[in-house]
RNA sequence: GGACGUUUAGCUCAGUUGGUUAGAGCGUUCGAUUCACAUUCGAAAGGUCGGAGGUUCGAACCCUCCAACGUCCACCA
């Protein structure tokens, strides 16, 4: 092309696809392509970002776009210095949002009720349809915006590979107790059916009635509530210990007649009861709120629940009151309260509602039986973790979380937001992760459930003579020795009047002859299972076998207590089928026993192994273990086959995106996850500061607890994208900036800018449309920068070796240049891209543009020097604007990718003169001031006479070229003294006469005199105040030499300033 | 109720560990324009750094208190 046809305006819209396409081709965005392009990527430093996958629940928004245009500056700038960067690409399932979204949208095309209408599957289908709508969606912008990562790589929360990784987790956690199905209240939604975490409930401050009323006519305590139709719940009075009023009832159990319901009351003191509030009593309602829950777990108070999960009264509320909404019931208690004589007041006070995060509804707290994560709950360390626990230690996960941060293994930035991210963990409840819904990985637990619950007891075989000496002889096939005999005998002795219907017996010798003996002359039958045997020790000798070292690793060739579970589960499965209802004893061993510890009780190994009875002195002997098999439980991360009914609930979506660091690198696969183990933990997560809560903390607490370390090293939070009045962005109000609409309007790189320049992490900002035509603005100022040079420069050799400065301002502006490159690269490897981005602005803009290239116009014999700043700064701007970059960088023909190119290294320059440039440019700068101060016409600039000593007289003869073009002279001449005609200023030591029109001079004139006095009035303070400084004794003695010196040049400059001035005055 | 921010020019914001007379962009005013760029260039005006105390030779910056605004967490039943 030749470079005379380029456009006058840089046209975006018509170069980004292709741009794009080109870097995609070359394989750039993928971190084992760079090898291929580069050698020197070969052997190079890994650099990870995970992409916080946005949800599949519609498109991008200009939060997104920040994110993607901040990362994918790391991305680049960390590319150009040499590091393999990955960055990972992958989108999220948002199981609830996008299940709910789907809803609504079937229910616009006039479903009632999706789901029942559709079932399961079908339902699912749409979802599927919809987020893989979405996701092409989301690929797609991402691309507009320039982000360099490889879709090839993609990942997705929901995939195969993060499946398999969730169920992994899941089992884990489960095996090491930290997973607990548990009944417990719950946040529930009752418009979606399903439950919700804590973090995903929110308050409305509303106003709501409080009613102070008596349980009943008779009851002495009156209590104060704003949700009466709970009150049938009631199980418990509260009041402060140290409340006189109540004191004597206080352990007192009463009765009420509630509204026509009997219930029972227990009278508690508690610390948490507030005696200034309301009557200073509080009825406790365990089961719909978890205050009360946790009041009512401290004082052993019962638990009733009286609303169903449709938001209902239950039967419990009694006859009158079933089957009404929650709003119907508490009107209609409110009434009967009052004909009964028990209401005291009515007032209206503020409440913050709870409700759900996505939209309005209301959230009632229910008890249920749900899935949790247990974050309080000491469990043994699978491995080192953060350099601070030892494989085998004990730690909570709480404290894993805290310590990460804590130690700074993990920075977050900014850094007040880590007092935040340990508030929030020192308030964190058990994490609720069954979820109700269908869109999502479903919880990997299967059921089996006997027709009716079989009751199992366990008896204990009788001593051997290994089992006397507590040692390991290496026969696992002992026969009972005498004592165990007599124990076998004591045992069934112990069990008189217990009726079995069948003995199963393990089939080692020792458990069949216990058997005979604990149940002979009984009439029941015997069978023998092989799966009821003692763990396989294989090789082990007396030394190394403790079970607690073998939970999941294998004795030498022989079983790990996994291996018996796995035996027993199957065993359990059997009788499950085989003998619905019935008495079962089964005799066998320790680890069987405690298998059924784990299997029925849902116990960890752990707990099962410190819980055991034959860990206690003395051995707690006792006839029978009772297990009632209600269903057996197996968790594991493959369907176990026919006849097993899988767990309906799905998990919480932030689970699974709290794996994204390393699940998206292959874990759990050994050979994917090997492969990619040099980018964990990943350099930075960067993501808003609205998630540090649902999903930073998560990840931390998910990578600390499975690999035992960080999963990132830095966390940058950015802020939320506002709009210009500083409101959010949203459909309602219409005030939302959308980037498609943008990009094609401003081009890429300039909404880019706008997202980037004048921020700071944690702050939100405010953008306007003005703001983005700025930056378009610059994007077109260094279009036009290029396109000069590359216009009036010959290509020459373009090498990348040194360009020697032949002028004062080439010199100069080596100089600027060298010195923004170091700022400029200091700035981002600490994350502060504005200032880095201001930086080289300011030399493009103010430096390059406006000083350098109108030097050039003037002094020839430029094209290497100026073409080395273009192709540098082409460099140091492309991790900002990538697509202007990388197209100028095309049409210079500077060859290769711009993308791969390397981070521009140091420019040399003169050290020594490098500032005398900065006297011409002074001196031009006053010129023009003196001509725009006196609004003198600019005809009357014909001439400049100075008076200058010799240095600078040389200095400015040298480049008077210069001086005449930038400052629009038509001559200067040296004198020795101005005439006193000519209005006068000076700069710096040079004095400058003005050789004006006689027309103006009058004029001029006065408005010099002002000018001067002014200045005058401005040095005088100065040095005063500055001497007087100078002089102090301790500031002298204390402040350091170069403030000291710094002062005293510029006292000494204001000093000559002043008397030259006060000379021309008189003058 | 608790915590964390923010408050600097008309607007949007910088201001690195306290150190010369506090900066930028936009806007405003004045001026320029055959020149790579009117998506441009030059210049100016505009700030007792939210308020009040304190520490220091020296404070926009550190400490205390107050005010306004914002955000998060808790939930007083």
């Amino acid at each position: 092309m030749d470079m005379k046809d380029l456009p006058k305006a840089y046209d975006a819209a018509a170069v980004e696809a292709d741009i794009f396409k080109k870097w995609e081709d070359s394989g750039a965005f993928d971190p084992d392509g760079l090898e291929k392009l580069d050698p020197r990527y070969k052997k190079a430093e890994p650099y990870c970002i995970v992409l916080p996958p946005p949800n599949r629940t519609g498109t991008l928004h200009l939060g997104h776009a920040k994110m993607l245009a901040i990362e994918d500056l790391l991305i680049r700038f960390h590319r150009m210095l040499g590091k393999k960067t990955y960055w990972v690409p992958g989108t999220d399932h948002a199981a609830l949002a996008t299940q709910v979204k789907v809803e609504q949208i079937l229910i616009k095309e006039g479903y009632k009720d999706p789901r029942k209408e559709l079932g399961r599957e079908k339902f699912l289908e749409r979802v599927r349809e919809f987020a893989q709508q979405s996701r092409d969606t989301i690929v797609n912008q991402c691309k507009a915006m320039g982000s360099s990562m490889d879709w090839k790589r993609e990942k997705y929360t929901l995939d195969d590979e993060r499946n398999r990784a969730v169920n992994t987790v899941f089992k884990m956690m489960y095996e090491d107790g930290l997973i607990e199905r548990g009944y417990r209240v719950v946040n529930w939604d009752p418009t979606f059916q399903t439950t919700l975490s804590d973090d995903e409930v929110d308050h409305k401050d509303t106003q709501a009635e409080l009613v102070t009323f008596t349980y009943d006519k008779d009851f002495p305590i009156p209590i104060s509530t704003t949700r009466p139709e709970t009150k049938f719940g009631d199980t418990g009075v509260a009041v402060h210990p140290d409340d006189k009023r109540y004191k004597k009832f206080v352990g007192k159990t009463l009765t009420a007649n509630f509204c026509g319901k009997q219930i029972t009351l227990k009278v508690i003191a508690d610390e948490a009861v507030d005696p200034e509030f309301g009557t200073g009593a509080l009825g406790v309602t365990p089961a719909h709120s978890m205050i009360d829950a946790e009041l009512a777990e401290r004082h052993g108070l019962p638990m009733v629940q009286v609303i169903d999960t449709d938001g209902k009264m239950m039967s419990e509320a009694g006859s009158d009151f079933a089957g009404l909404t929650v709003k119907e019931a508490r009107k209609k208690i409110v009434e009967t309260l009052e004909a009964n004589g028990c209401l005291i007041k009515k007032e209206t006070v503020p409440q913050s509602l709870l409700i759900a995060q996505r939209g309005e509804s209301p959230v009632e707290q229910l008890p249920m039986r749900q899935w949790f994560v247990r974050v309080n709950k000491k469990f043994k360390l699978r491995q080192d973790t953060l350099d601070h626990w030892k494989k085998g230690d004990e730690a909570t996960l709480k404290e894993l979380m805290s310590y990460a941060v804590k130690s700074k293994q993990t920075k977050i930035l900014p850094d007040n937001f880590e007092k935040i991210y340990f508030h929030w963990i020192d308030n964190l409840r058990d994490w609720c992760i069954s979820r109700q819904i269908w869109f999502g990985h479903q919880i990997p637990v299967w059921y089996k459930r006997p027709l009716a619950p079989l009751e199992l007891t366990f008896v204990t075989h009788g001593s051997t003579q290994d089992n006397i000496n507590e040692t390991y002889s290496g026969d696992p096939d002992l026969p009972l020795a005498e004592q165990g005999k007599q124990e076998a005998v004591k045992q069934g002795e112990l069990l008189v009047g217990q009726n079995f219907d069948l003995v199963i017996t393990s089939d080692l010798q020792r458990a069949v002859e216990t058997a005979e003996l604990t149940f002979t002359g009984r009439k029941i039958p015997f069978v023998q299972d092989v799966r009821l045997r003692e763990i396989d020790l294989g090789g082990a000798t007396t030394k190394d076998r403790r079970l607690e070292d073998h939970v999941a690793e294998p004795f030498q060739g022989g079983e790990s207590c996994r291996d018996v579970e796995k035996r027993m589960v199957s065993f359990l499965s059997e009788i499950a089928g085989k003998y619905p209802g019935k008495k079962i004893a089964i005799m066998a061993h320790r680890a069987p026993q405690l298998a059924l510890e784990v299997l029925v009780k849902g116990k960890s190994w752990n707990e099962a192994l410190t819980s055991d009875w034959r860990q206690q002195k003395p051995k707690a002997w006792q006839a029978g273990w009772k297990y009632v098999l209600n269903d057996i439980k197996l968790v594991a991360s493959d369907t176990p086959g026919e006849g097993w009914t899988r767990d309906p609930d799905t998990l919480d979506t932030w689970f699974s995106s709290g794996l994204w660091t390393f699940s998206t690198l292959g874990w759990p696969d050994e050979k994917e996850w090997k492969k990619n183990r040099g980018y964990h933990p990943t350099a930075v997560l960067e993501t808003g500061y609205d998630i540090l809560f649902f999903w930073v903390a998560r990840m931390v607490l998910m990578s600390t607890y499975v690999l035992g370390e960080i999963p990132f090293k830095d966390v940058y939070l950015h802020g939320l994208v506002r709009d210009e009045k500083g409101r959010k962005m949203s459909k309602s109000i219409g005030n939302v900036l959308d980037p498609l609409e943008l990009i094609p309007k401003y081009g890429t790189d300039a909404v880019r800018l706008s997202l980037v320049m004048g921020t700071s992490p944690g702050m939100d900002q405010k953008l306007s449309e003005e703001k983005i035509k700025d930056y378009r603005n610059f994007t077109n100022k260094l279009w036009n920068i290029s396109r000069f040079i590359l216009t009036t420069t010959q290509p020459g050799n373009d090498t990348e070796s040194e360009v020697l400065p032949k002028t004062l301002a080439d010199n100069w502006i080596l100089r600027q240049l060298d010195d923004v490159l170091f700022q400029a690269k200091a700035r981002l490897m600490i994350y502060q891209f504005s200032q880095a981005g201001e930086m080289l602005r300011d030399f493009t803009w103010g430096d390059l543009a406006d000083w350098y290239l109108e030097v050039a116009k003037v002094e020839k014999g430029k094209d290497e020097i100026l073409r080395l700043i273009l192709k540098t700064i082409l460099k140091a701007w492309h991790p900002f604007m990538p697509f202007l970059t990388e197209h100028i960088w095309d049409l210079a023909g500077f060859g290769g990718r711009l993308i791969i190119a390397e981070w521009p290294p140091a420019v040399s320059y003169d050290k020594k003169n490098f500032r005398s440039f900065e006297t011409i440019r002074s001196l031009i700068t006053d010129i023009r001031r003196v001509r725009a101060e006196q609004s003198v016409e600019p005809a009357a600039f014909i001439k400049v006479a100075m008076v200058a000593d010799e240095e600078k007289q040389k200095l400015i003869g040298e480049n008077i070229a210069i001086v005449k073009q930038l400052a629009r002279l038509e001559e200067v001449e040296f004198v020795s003294e101005v005439a006193n005609s000519w209005p006068v200023i000076v700069s710096g030591t040079v004095t400058i006469g003005l050789n004006l029109a006689s027309s103006v001079l009058q004029k001029a004139r006065a408005a010099l005199a002002t000018a001067f006095s002014m200045e005058i009035d401005q040095l005088k303070p100065y040095i005063k105040s500055t001497e007087a400084k100078l002089k102090n004794k301790e500031f002298a003695s204390k402040a350091p030499e170069k403030v000291v010196n710094d002062m005293k040049n510029k006292l000494d400059e204001a000093k000559a300033k002043l008397k030259a001035l006060e000379e021309r005055m008189k003058a």
